[in-house]
DNA sequence: AGTGGCTTCATTGTATACAATGAAACAGCT
DNA sequence: AGCTGTTTCATTGTATACAATGAAGCCACT
């Protein structure tokens, strides 16, 4: 019918991606129940390939099982969030371990370097606007993911692509919402030394230097969502929504 | 219709479960197309809760989509082996860590000295039959389970099953197929050490020493595969099959 | 004989109809 | 009035029919 929504791929995809839009804007609250047949008619598809993307965001740990059957929009504790960052943190720093221990080529370092590079030129400037912190997202976010892909371990990217999908637990989780503190640009700058170094030593192939970085950097994501907790600043408001704080 | 297989829960489950034994019997070849047809007869269940199986098997890693559409069972390589027993190294460090630095009852403790005293029963014995080694792998699956208990975090206990869903990560892997070889008593006299240690690490709070002798401990798992590898051993026929040698 | 295009068919993706199940509302009894 | 048994209904689990898609085989043409 409306073929004008997104021309992408297959229906159950499309609903998966719709669904996740739904559940981060809390557009479907935390610890409500989902009811198939309200979606058929909010998506316009059918019930099949909602339950196959229920299925996949139920795997992923956005949603619930319910004993009776059927699914909730899952809510998280800090304890959850916090053991979830960590997680990354030793997924990355299991795969900066393996990028340096197994080597790389030279054209990676190259590729990887062309990202911090403007990282660099970003921070130059001592007072950040708004979409100075929208680049640097996307170039963090790129440098994990250079991450994982140097490390070239199926097994480990896919655990890590599972953690990443949990809203708060991606590498520049709360950087935007962190934006107007005075010490965001510092954590910046502490983030970006920790992203040199970390390729240093997978330059150099000091495996056990590379995985205690990338653990270490983990934990600016703890203190920005700290932070971003404490102020409940507005723009994450949903994703916070998820946190029944204890 | 037959209601006579197992009176257990829903199709879907039960679908999952013999899939699951299908696969790890390399009854569906590793690399082989699965038909969903040719599994409604085999089956007996309709294609819905076969379709609903499979997507769980794919998200676990046990079968990977094809890009044309439908699943093939995966094949693996010796790296991704490693990797994932690497991986539930970190989970079980990761675990072994939170369990000691938020501390645990004096009952928890108890219990895992009630698993691990069995264990030293069995290896008072300076010759090991088959039920012995069986009755090993019991014990040294309950007490990693009772470490994922104890560690009393959902988001790493996930990511921990998933892992260990995988048939060659499996705790205790490769004990069986080691039953015969020389070495194979004192192996498990080694990680019987590790236990009582990652225990005692655990009691007495020290983070980071648990963390470490659970990674460590996964090491033994590495060496029992590769031994396994090196003889092909026909009990781990099935499981070998799916590692793709390099 | 080799190659391009077409046709056919096997197989998956999607929709919908039906069965089973659990929860809420109601009525009857004490 | 309170409790319990029953009934009803909403909702999920399952089966199947239909549509879409991609691959293999075949034929004609060069």
């Amino acid at each position: 019918m409306d073929a004008l929504d997104a021309p992408s791929h297959s229906q159950t995809v499309r609903a998966e991606l719709r669904l996740r839009e739904m559940i981060l804007a809390a557009d479907l609250a935390p610890g409500e129940r989902i009811v198939e047949l309200a979606l058929v008619d909010k998506l316009g598809v059918s019930r099949t390939p909602i339950r196959a993307a229920l299925l996949r965001l139920s795997q992923e740990g956005l949603l619930e099982p319910l004993s009776s059957g059927g699914y909730a929009v899952r809510t998280f504790t800090d304890q959850d969030v916090s053991d979830a960052i960590a997680l990354r943190g030793m997924l990355e720093g299991l795969a900066a371990r393996l990028a340096a221990e197994r080597g790389c080529l030279d054209q990676q370092l190259a590729q990887a370097h062309a990202l911090l590079a403007p990282i660099d030129a970003l921070l130059a400037s001592t007072q950040l606007d708004e979409a100075a912190f929208g680049d640097y997202v996307s170039l963090n976010e790129a440098f994990h993911a250079w991450l994982m892909e140097t490390a070239a371990s199926d097994v480990v990217r896919r655990e890590w692509e599972r953690v990443v999908g949990l809203p708060f637990a991606s590498p520049s989780g709360f950087v935007l919402s962190q934006a107007h503190s005075p010490q965001a640009r510092d954590r910046l700058v502490v983030a970006q030394d920790q992203h040199k170094q970390v390729l240093e030593a997978i330059a150099s192939r000091e495996g056990s230097r590379a995985e205690a970085i990338m653990r270490e950097h983990s934990r600016l994501a703890q203190r920005n969502l700290t932070d971003a907790l404490h102020r409940a600043d507005a723009e994450v408001e949903s994703v916070v929504k998820m946190i029944r704080r204890a």
